[in-house]
DNA sequence: ATTGGCACTCATATGTGTCGAGTGCCAGGG
DNA sequence: CCCTGGCACTCGACACATATGAGTGCCAAT
């Protein structure tokens, strides 16, 4: 049985039952693919497909459905992934150059990535490992609350109220403003947990100074790394099918972002190489009939993930160029 | 003909739809609702209420159906919204309660009232008219790049980049800085225009100044104010069926929240009073089998919207309660 | 104004038969 | 050993007919 032809009739099988959602049977497959063989030939090579689980058939005398370990293999095989076409880069250059500010960017990204694919998309905020602090600015709201904000070389803002109880007055906030600006100014942020252990302030401060640290840090350690953008919500309804008419929990686990962050960092991806999830492969329930593709983009000192959340019956090859090509771009224009 | 129980009729044909989803036939009426006449006397009302246009059959021979108008003379009847068990309000007040910072009081805000309602729940982000500058911090990006915050002191942060072309020094920073947190300090949001008209730079430092004026009038303008969070997109797959299968554009209109913020502020709502639009009354065309429960919130001050988005075949009582509830209950947290 | 009776409509469900795509298997040929 | 053509078989999809019953409109009687 000839080795070569069988990998030929899986690809076969993937690429017309993506293009048309229906069964694949032997005969339409050698009119549509040129194979110069008979479809009997063809029934005997999916015979022994399916033996090893790699398609199986919704029902007797039904055409042939790539399983996820189908869908695997295939994506497996996909060497050259093949480039986007000229127009499509340059759709993607004009709306992603020139950014206003960080938010802006990932929002056009998003979406571009979401309509160049037709699926879900999302984004996860970068986080810059040698972003260092550049100020921190205390406001007083109300007795009692402080509203600490934290703005960082990168561009980055972050805010948080602090409520430690006692009462200040004007001259404790700029005490503590002075105090801890010397103390962080510049220092990057994974270090200023350990930058604020030797920072000092009159006696009727300290119950402030330690309140307000923690609330630093915390900023420091998850500033933004845990935000997601998304969008092409509305292409889920397009493909609704696909997903047996489970898109309940499939939207609710979308708007549960700790479960797409969690799935996002489990997914290992190198910057530069893109990993795909498919189906059960995906460790949360919801996703049975969903694949995930990812990547990490950003420098080297800068690394988040986009994704794209699809059907398990998604046009891989396009969909892992859109995510890379996007993610080179956007890679190129954070580190200008 | 009995022009009370005619109103009666109507009520028990909106509530037992909107508890079925079946059209509603003359016999079952009587029964689930104890009326004291024959079901061949309230088809004669119900001859009487389509001849109003108030409710429909789907098809010859099928129960009734209320129309768009039905379901507004059933919601203007309602005088007396009937409040929420003591069950609710405790959970109300234990989500909304302590609130971290505005932007997380206001994510849980929305993911409550979509959990009350099991409809899609939106927040537009406060403003506050009295809101003045606290505070504005610039910080040297790159060449040429200059990143723009603008603190407010009712705890909002803004932010924006500026490109002027020319480099910037140290000094020069610190020199923009001082010039505009002398002319804005304190200078409330809706007055930064013409507060900025009078403001003085060293010559060399115009083109900067000019630019970055630009920047912070349109910061201080649109402040969050065209902001939404949404919640509860998950609840639209189980009430599918209910839109037609044309839940596909509803999706994209919620995702341009554009459309949606046009839509809020086009109704007018003064705070304290729930308005309602239902079906076709929206002026979008994908919301003609959708209604909006909306009202304002806030304090005098500090205006905004909150609304709950669903099918036109909607539990009114319910859900206007559940928004009455919750923009006041969001009311007084914010006033404190 | 209300009621019971009655004929009528029509969406839905159920059953039956036909059609055809697709399969598995087998025996024959290169 | 692999490929091929042939053949019987399976079973979903579709069309069609029929039955069911909820619900209606109208009318004459109260």
């Amino acid at each position: 049985m000839n080795e070569g032809r069988r990998a030929r009739v899986l690809r076969a099988i993937v690429e017309d039952y993506v293009a048309t959602n229906e069964p694949v049977g032997s005969k339409a497959l050698v009119e549509r693919h040129g194979l110069q063989v008979s479809p009997a030939t063809i029934r005997n090579d999916m015979a022994a497909l399916e033996q090893q689980g790699l398609i199986a058939q919704p029902h007797t005398s039904a055409g042939r459905v790539p399983t996820d370990k189908g869908y695997r293999e295939f994506v497996d095989r996909i060497d050259d992934v093949k480039p986007l076409s000229a127009a499509e880069k340059r759709a993607i250059a004009r709306i992603i150059e020139r950014p206003v500010d960080i938010d802006e960017m990932l929002d056009r990204t998003v979406r571009l990535l979401a309509s160049l694919t037709h699926q879900v998309a999302v984004v996860q905020y970068p986080m810059a490992t040698t972003t260092a602090v550049r100020h921190l600015e205390f406001v007083d709201l109300a007795a009692h609350r402080l509203l600490v904000v934290l703005i960082t070389d990168s561009g980055q803002v972050e805010q948080r109220i602090v409520d430690a109880g006692s009462p200040l007055d004007e001259a404790g906030i700029a005490a503590l403003r002075d105090a801890f600006n010397d103390a962080l100014h510049q220092v990057r942020l994974s270090r200023v947990g350990s930058a604020l252990e030797r920072i000092s302030v009159a006696p009727e401060l300290r119950e402030w100074a330690s309140a307000i640290s923690e609330v630093v840090v915390d900023l420091a350690r998850s500033s933004r790394q845990d935000r997601l953008v998304m969008a092409g919500t509305a292409n889920l309804a397009r493909s609704g099918r696909d997903f047996g008419e489970h898109i309940g929990p499939l939207l609710e686990a979308f708007e549960e972002q700790v479960v797409l962050l969690k799935l996002l960092t489990s997914m290992v991806a190198e910057t530069g190489r893109v990993s795909v999830r498919i189906g059960r492969e995906n460790p949360v329930e919801s996703f049975a009939s969903t694949s995930v593709v990812a990547t990490g983009y950003g420098t080297d000192d800068s690394e988040a993930k986009l994704a794209v959340l699809g059907p398990t019956r998604m046009d891989y090859p396009t969909t892992m160029a859109a995510v890379r090509a996007v993610a080179r771009y956007v890679s190129v224009i954070l580190s200008e």
